[in-house]
DNA sequence: CTAAGTAAGTTGTACTGTACAACTAAGTGC
DNA sequence: GCACTTAGTTGTACAGTACAACTTACTTAG
């Protein structure tokens, strides 16, 4: 038989957890502990940590415990977004994390327990203002530019909404996102053609015209479209 | 300093090489070695193996060496497909693999070397007909699966062909893999659009009208198309 | 009560890339 | 020379969006 006594790669999970806050995109980052001989001490990092291979039973549990232990959100958008791994991205030794992104809705709220170690960045350009840990500026990077790919083609924006949302601020959420203003009329006919959402009874009142709201569809999968929006210059 | 003295997961690198055989879609596998105590002795299996964390200084670079042990390949389109890992998908312990997909050119020459325990075996469905070690079922469905969605969308069978080509021949190639036909015209347009592909000063001759010849154009990264092909549905 | 202002939502025309189908072109074999 | 086959082109139709002007429904100022 194999031996298996040769040197084990360092294994974790990282999640970059994305919200719509203050009408942009953030991204949930945590704190490093300060004890000596940590990595990177208070820095902020992406939250994230080993697989416990007693309570994990495999890496995407390990993501929703994460998931859970810092934002409390159960059943949220959860996509596996790559792996990172090399001699030096741990001064603790070789190491390689699975990646995780995932999109919350509405304007969530945290977890009160440690509120000073938890905190979310707007997202600016492809990143966050603070260093980050580790190769954890790459992993954002990467999260950011799957999401802004995959929103010219997919329906993942609404993940991030409230349960009840109107078109405008679905596509207010878009063009945060993309960077750039879409079309009002032909971004209503590839929504509502889509049969991914619902009107409810009832409209949002405003200073002016109210707008029909409405929800998610039930357990509803992100639908590909087969264009992207706008020309791609 | 925390310990790091907790139990760490197996870490490993599997690859999933596709290669048009035959006219056919394929991919390499290799059978596990029939030393007592190896799990699943015999079977086939993706290349892979475990992460050496002296040799290998990155998880891509582990992959490229395992590409170019089994098939003398170097520098082909390798890309991350995604990590597979729980308690129980190695009979040896909680183990994490690493996925990466390859498309290679032409009909490569396989290293000849231990011939008899390295073969490509067609793709039918999703997969193919032998059953395969660990959880490698699924890592390939998903690897076709994701070969199969990005074909609709980019031009990454130009990777699959030799270096020299007709557009039929390409053409071809897309159709085995989405396993439908396409639109002769529509297709020669959009790829004579995408900026991929220069006619060399050659034709291909046979019995009948000869195919004007073309090259990849040196370097060229994956062209993504702002539409699928025909109508999904 | 009316008019201005604003955002919601609709309508009509233009355009782009593809679908579809018929056509022409260039070779082989008999 | 003619049938056959595959390469490659051409022309019309269509789908989904881009663009822009329009209508609708509400609030607020006067």
């Amino acid at each position: 038989m194999e031996s298996l006594t040769f040197p084990r790669p360092l294994t974790t999970v990282d999640v970059v957890i994305f919200a719509i806050l203050d009408g942009v995109l953030q991204a949930l980052l945590v704190r490093r502990p300060s004890e000596k001989g940590e990595p990177f001490p208070d820095m902020w990092a992406l939250p994230g940590g080993f697989v416990d291979v007693e309570r994990d039973k495999d890496l995407k549990a390990c993501a929703i415990r994460k998931l859970r232990e810092k934002t409390g959100v159960a059943g949220p958008y959860l996509e596996q977004l790559g792996s990172w791994g090399s001699s030096n991205r741990d001064p603790r030794g070789w190491s390689a994390t699975h990646a995780y992104f995932s999109l919350i809705p509405g304007s969530p709220v945290l977890l009160e327990q440690g509120a000073a170690d938890v905190g979310w960045s707007p997202i600016t350009g492809n990143s966050v203002a603070p260093k980050l840990a580790f190769d954890h500026r790459d992993i954002l990077e990467a999260a950011v530019r799957r999401l802004r790919n995959k929103v010219e083609y997919t329906s993942l924006p609404a993940y991030l909404m409230p349960s009840e949302f109107t078109l405008p601020d679905l596509q207010h959420v878009y063009e945060t996102i993309l960077g750039r203003p879409l079309e009002k009329s032909a971004f209503r006919t590839r929504m509502l053609a889509a049969d991914l959402i619902e009107p409810v009874a009832k409209m949002r009142k405003g200073p002016n015209r109210p707008a029909q709201l409405y929800r998610l569809k039930n357990a509803k999968a992100p639908v590909y479209f087969a264009r992207t929006f706008n020309p791609p210059r």
